[in-house]
DNA sequence: CTTAGATTTAACCAGATGGTTAAACTTTTT
DNA sequence: AAAAAGTTTAACCATCTGGTTAAATCTAAG
């Protein structure tokens, strides 16, 4: 752990860390102060509580599960130019980030924290509709149900993510042909994508 | 709980319904106890540890993580009515066992039960990657990578379930019209799979 | 320098947890 | 019917867990 920075920080990264590999309910509250390298009581201190301190965490974390979509989708180019560039942002944010989906999901499924599902910063959806239906309307793309869309461009981008261990198994790979399938990942996700929009 | 099971039995059912919906770390044994409305030491009189019930309860559910594919893909049939298949017979079993991705997903990933994923029986990639090429040599597919379908196929199939929490939010859905929507989603995965796939 | 406020420490706490034990009870076998 | 085997129970156990407490230590302010 560095010097230099707060325990109020140091808590929060050996956290993250801890939360995203263990989980909430595989988390120990002595292991993140280890991680952190202090005195447990500390956490309490700084964060009142777990379960406080998994909020701090997670509100941190989310705002990267759904990467801003404004810069992307209000310039002024076509939908599928849109897609391409949301592909590229995300898929790289991913394979920075690649815990990051099955902590989400983990997250919003869990019963008792259900209610974070409002924290998620969710403007995609609309933007991807409302951009989808112009370029509709001047011909551009074909016809289609815009949820469904989003819900397979999404599911393509993070699937992988999610299923590394069963993919690297299925496919003999190792960390580093995982890393260049994702790589790889983008131009084959914008081949379908092309095939599915044009008209 | 019923009767005429045997105690076992109840167990089984009773330590699924817990570990799908809590998680390992998140399940007691009280609880699975509870559930079966029987007396604690009999998990461990009829299963020895948590460790060892959960391993049975993963063996039985994993089974249907995986299709049969055999049934499917041994079929003498185009490449493209065969994934239609899949696709049919997949979501159909996921809209029945909705939890079961994120159990599967969540354990395969955990850190002291990844060896687990040796219990996937992992057929899928082998066959769909032998009867493309078949088809591809007789030019019936486009040339595209087998591993990046496949892994374009399941996310498309599994994310949904997976992420139903945010789509219910993001679509402003309920459990009644997301049903629908993976009812649909079957038409609209096999619209994207003929284009993508259509040389 | 002293005081006040902030931070940190080590010990402690009540309840929870997976698991154990021995006795009681039930079923099967002889 | 009695004995053996199998099942169940209630109590117990050592350890773990999130959290608390008060004293010690550090830092900032006057």
């Amino acid at each position: 752990m560095e010097e230099g920075i707060s325990t109020e920080e140091k808590i929060l990264k050996a956290a993250e860390e801890v939360f995203i590999r263990d989980g909430y309910d595989g988390s120990r509250m002595q292991d993140i102060a280890d991680v952190a390298g202090i005195n447990k009581a500390l956490l309490h201190y700084y964060f009142r509580s777990k379960d406080k301190l998994f909020e701090k965490v997670f509100d941190a974390k989310i705002q990267g599960f759904f990467p801003q979509v404004d810069e992307v989708f209000n310039q002024d180019i076509l939908f599928i130019d849109k897609i391409y560039f949301f592909i590229e942002g995300y898929i790289e944010l991913l394979r920075k980030n690649p815990y990051l989906p099955l902590f989400v999901l983990n997250t919003v499924n869990s019963k008792d924290k259900s209610e974070f599902i409002k924290k998620l910063p969710i403007q995609l959806s609309r933007k991807v509709a409302e951009s989808y239906q112009t370029d509709l309307k001047k011909g551009r793309v074909r016809m289609l149900n815009p949820a469904q869309f989003i819900i397979s461009l999404m599911g393509m981008c993070i699937f992988p993510f999610l299923a590394k261990p069963i993919l690297l198994d299925m496919f003999q790979a190792d960390n580093v042909t995982f890393d260049a399938l994702m790589q790889d990942r983008i131009q084959e996700l914008k081949t379908y994508i092309k095939l599915i929009l044009q008209p």
